[in-house]
RNA sequence: GGAGAAGACCGGGUGAUCGCUCGCCGCGGCGACGUGGCGAGAGGAAAGUCCGGACUUCAUGGGCAGGGCGCUGGGUAACCCCCAGGCGGAGCAAUCCGACACCAGCACCACAGAGAACAGACCGCCGAUGGCCAACGCGAUUGGACCCCAAUCUCAUCGCUGCGGAUCAGGCAAGGGUGAAACGGCGGGGUAAGAGCCCACCGCGGUGAUGGCGACAUCACCGGCAGGGUAAGCGUCGCUCGAUGCAAGGCCAAAUAGGAAGACACCUGCCGGUCCUCUUCGGAGCAUCGGCGACCGGCUGGCCCGGCCGAGGUCUUCGGGUAGGUCGCUUGAGGUUCGAGGUAACUCGAAUCCCAGAGAAAUGAUCUCCUCUGAUCGAGAGCAUAUCUUGGUCAGGACAGAAUCCGGCUUAUAGGUCUUCUUCACCG
RNA sequence: UCCCCGGUAGCUCAGUUGGUAGAGCAGCCGGCUGUUAACCGGCUGGUCGCAGGUUCGAGUCCUGCCCGGGGAG
């Protein structure tokens, strides 16, 4: 795939909308009050992330600011994520109003209370 | 120092760790790619998408329609932009604001008001002139007052003049009142009352001179009031504008469906009647008359004219195109520093620099120190709960994110710096 | 990256040559009815999205913003 031609984190997001759609339809939801999640099974071996802002989030500062936050939480538990998932998140407003580290704190457990993080028992310090 | 006006600029800094995108170099690999190093990585508005261009493809015969602009001169690639000036308005002033061409034609001007468009007479003023009444004026006659006469006086009658009076015809538009706006303003003369009727000043219009590239200004003379407003209502005049927008457009090209594109030559009637010729008696040809059809559809980016294409044939080629990828994609009306020209906008010349190129879209996360602002606590100076200096703690640091690229406009914006100017107060 | 519509009462909408802002539903009051609905009569309710400008006067005309909706791959 053209996609795998770059590196980095073209493989750990999910870009195209055609997955995201798949993923909308087929997915598990549940909700936090910073953001909403969808899980769903894939056939591939990577496990992708899907950042999903609406318009209504806000001007483009805000939205890239929430999209910028998410792929920070992504990118420090990506080592421990279970393979061969497709995650999709909407971020709520009120993440905005969090601290990094608050949000790193329900975005880890969220994750292992659906069993996705590999290293369930140990706190992971910082990376 | 207070209040204010204009312009220019900044838009927190520094360092550490973990990351992202691109470029270059090294290594590994056929390659995709992986890995290490170095370098670069959001703005003054990147925004709204309101104008103007570059560039792209299409169109490129004529006319009309339509859009835009609108004092003058300049700047520019161009402009609904900028600079300088004129005029009008606001302000004590610095300064600011102005779609600021044309009312010839059509249309509209509600309510109020007498009258609202080449107007009108409600209240009001006058009643000069022609009528009406008519002396307290003049004359005549008769009677009376004094014994008589004259004079004089008085009453009555008549006549004349027409003092005066109210008002009709009529004159007036100064004043009141209505309105956003009422056929110049104010003062004087004049008049029956008035009126540019006359005069001075101002306004207005015209002509001329002077200054200025010009808009226009100043002055002189003349006219004697010409005639309301609205063109961001229809319109007129002048200038100007082709459409399309990087989702433009070029290239590569899965799957599926099946044809697609180009070139060439060629074709213009049908039906009925009549006449003539030929005839194998079925018809054919030619001429004329009548009727039907000369249209419809598509293209020519809005409409009309004009133009082109159409059925079928022959030939040539294998291509067109979606997902996706890739190019366009960042070197440009470019920046910086000097020098020159210009009041300025800006231009010219030289040197020098390369300064984001993502693609559901890279610039992020955490923290240290410094800086700014606010709150609070403490210490010091101080009569002081003004104020100043210093230290600690806690908050906060705006508006906002490139998407083809430039020139502008508009809008949002915490806090701060600098320059110039106006005015007021105080001191000298 | 562009293009095109719309914003008027609580709701759905009218509103043309610029001149008192309207209709239906809803709400409130009264009547009818044993009561409610329906019906009848009346009333209330508006920064015409915002701000400037043109005009004597703007819902209407012009300009700039704000918000909402739709279209072009």
């Amino acid at each position: 795939m053209a996609r795998e031609r770059r590196g980095g984190d073209r493989k750990r997001f999910l870009r195209a909308s055609r997955d995201i759609e798949h993923v909308k339809q087929h997915g598990r939801r549940l909700s936090t009050t910073s953001f909403n999640l969808l899980i769903c099974r894939t056939e591939d071996n990577d496990t992708r992330v899907g950042i999903v802002v609406g318009k209504r989030f806000g001007g483009a500062v805000r939205r890239n600011r929430a999209k910028r936050l998410f792929r920070e939480l992504t990118r420090q538990v990506y080592g421990q994520l279970i393979a061969g998932y497709s995650l999709l998140v909407f971020p709520k407003r009120d993440a905005m109003g969090l601290s990094f580290d608050a949000l790193k704190a329900v975005w880890c457990s969220t994750l292992r209370r659906q069993g996705m993080l590999r290293t369930p028992e140990t706190e992971s310090p910082h990376p």
